[in-house]
DNA sequence: AAAGGAAGCTTAAACGATTAAGCTGACAAG
DNA sequence: CTTGTCAGCTTAATCGTTTAAGCTTCCTTT
């Protein structure tokens, strides 16, 4: 096995030609340069013979595109990116740019390390799921003029591209939902995050009883740390069950508390829905599985993955700069989790 | 902001030397090269400044190393996939290497072409989770002399290096925890897969029978087809639940199958582990959710993830050739799922 | 004083591709 | 016969680095 890669060189030699007109010929700009039809045939066909691939690298130095798209999520491990990452992943294979993916842990250093990372590595653009206090980074990429799209969450000062879920609406369907369904004192589990996204979906879940004429306590809205998950979903639990008048069912603002929340509440031996209603953020099986369906609110992950793509490349590729800014709705998956209280009014 | 990068160029004219100079000082290679202290100093004063970050592009193009990983695994949005990538992402980076991470659908044409794309974008070498008959792309490495490593899965009648569970004896520590706890009648659900790994729990499956002195029918192994999982998995349990005696116990192969088994036999309301006891491939926090905690094999992942990156790595850098084939040992984590059953003896 | 050696630089080719600009020869038009 | 045009090529610079080889000085040694 003759293991060089073949080169343009190689190919001009063995047809008697220079380097340009074949990369002229290989690049489909014989017609522009001026071709001989012959030398063109021969060209190709020694091309194919030799299996010529293009060097990406040489391609990329020369050009400065590397077809390449740095996607920056929290946890590759989590479902619901992983999913996104999916989704991402096919639909710039098929516009022909290739991807690699960083996980920040919702840390801003970690992911200013990456960008950094990748932006050594000359990606073309970025698809970003920010994290917390990492605004800054965003201004860098802007002051930059690196193109990118923000994905899921965005910095409602800050003016970018984006696609994302509408978190406030999404909420504030959950909330009215197990109010119309008889339930009156909702509990929600959410992050102790000034994020943008997560104060909508609390800001939801407020304004559901507040345009239903219900009063909602302080105390049912629990925001734990996200570094302390496992322990504070537990507390926030304890303390919403054995406080004096208990919630009779939970909002999940994640899908990593709804898995530790659920976890928990199997432990406490609690029956979902007759002791306990339940509806959660982020779809997956898991919830199907539960002692009892969970309901959920179905983010349109496809959609939101494919979007931004389809934003990215076509500025990359237009270099166009009307910004973008679209919000989708999420789908409440109605399932027995939150079913109807036994005398419930309204 | 002048956006333009600065390159070894910029420093050497600012510092009045020449490129080769700067490229020297900047690689640490002074002392070999006898450049001289102060100008040293000077350079790397400049290179700070200017904030300079060497073009990865010409660098791989020059060296022929991209410090780039390909990670080929059958899809990123299945969790145990999804925290293989997690670990190998780590700990590349950790190794200065970058992955690329490109999903197979189990599907020798698609990881074909994942090979080929990443090839091109000239990776140095793959982690390799292969697919039924992708015997030929593993030869193929081979005879180009491209390194890789195959992970969780490979072929035993090709010599290549590998990070494997023990996936025999996982499936073998299965049954005989079973048989065990009372169980008779153990059902198992796998692919319909002739691939080594799939063909190892089922043998292990049906050893532990064997060396227990107990009687296995055939009809108790249900294959079934990758394409048709969900219908797939609720024929078989059909099957082995309508049967005149029912099983009394289920292993699931895989994750995959768990899910949509568990799924269906929620819908069957069948009782676990009272009317069928349940051990399963694949850890998750699912299975700590269900209406009763599943038994699971849990594949050491991170250990599985690291030790092939180190291997791959090693190779890289080294260029030693002495393969290394590694088989690592799943722990059975016992919960309720498969309980002793009330009057069982052994 | 001449030779040798080393310290401290520079030069230039190479990696593989792209592309503006220039060169050559044939043919047509005047 | 001269000039112009144009088809069909080649040349060479460029992207940013690396690195073998060469070139000056200057100092040491005999």
């Amino acid at each position: 096995m003759s293991t060089k890669k073949t080169s343009l060189k190689d190919i001009a030699q063995k047809a008697g030609v220079s380097t340009a007109l074949v990369s002229y010929v290989l690049n489909g700009k014989e017609k522009e340069s001026r071709v001989g039809q012959e030398i063109a045939i021969k060209i190709r066909q020694i091309a194919a013979e030799l299996n010529y691939q293009p060097n990406h690298l040489a391609k990329s130095l020369r050009s400065g595109k590397t077809h390449t798209i740095g996607l920056i999520i929290a946890d590759i491990s989590n479902p619901f990116f992983a999913n996104i990452a999916r989704v991402v992943e096919d639909e710039a294979k098929h516009n022909g740019y290739t991807v690699i993916i960083g996980s920040s842990d919702e840390n801003a250093d970690k992911s200013r390390d990456l960008l950094d990372v990748l932006i050594n590595r000359q990606v073309d653009g970025f698809i970003i799921v920010s994290s917390e206090h990492s605004e800054l980074q965003i201004h860098y990429l802007k002051d930059k003029n690196i193109p990118f799209v923000l994905l899921d969450r965005y910095f409602p000062e800050i003016q970018t591209d984006f696609v994302s879920t509408d978190h406030y609406q999404a909420s504030y369907e959950a909330g009215v939902h197990l109010i119309k369904n008889g339930y009156r004192r909702i509990g929600m589990i959410a992050y102790d995050s000034q994020m943008f996204h997560m104060q909508e979906r609390i800001r939801g879940y407020l304004d559901s009883f507040e345009n239903n004429k219900l009063e909602s306590k302080k105390s049912w809205l629990k925001q734990i740390r996200i570094t302390n998950i496992e322990n504070g979903v537990k507390e926030a639990i304890d303390e919403l069950m054995n406080a004096n008048e208990p919630v009779d069912s939970l909002l999940f603002a994640t899908y990593s508390l709804a898995i530790n929340g659920l976890k928990y509440i199997n432990e406490l031996k609690l029956r979902v829905p007759a002791d306990l209603g339940i509806v959660s953020f982020g779809q997956a099986e898991v919830f199907e599985l539960y002692q009892c369906p969970i309901t959920y609110l179905k983010q349109p992950i496809v959609l939101l993955g494919k979007t931004a793509v389809e934003l990215l490349v076509k500025k990359l590729k237009d270099n166009v700069n009307e910004p973008a800014q679209i919000l989708m709705k999420a789908e409440l998956i109605e399932r027995a989790s939150s079913e109807s209280k036994p005398n419930s009014s309204i």
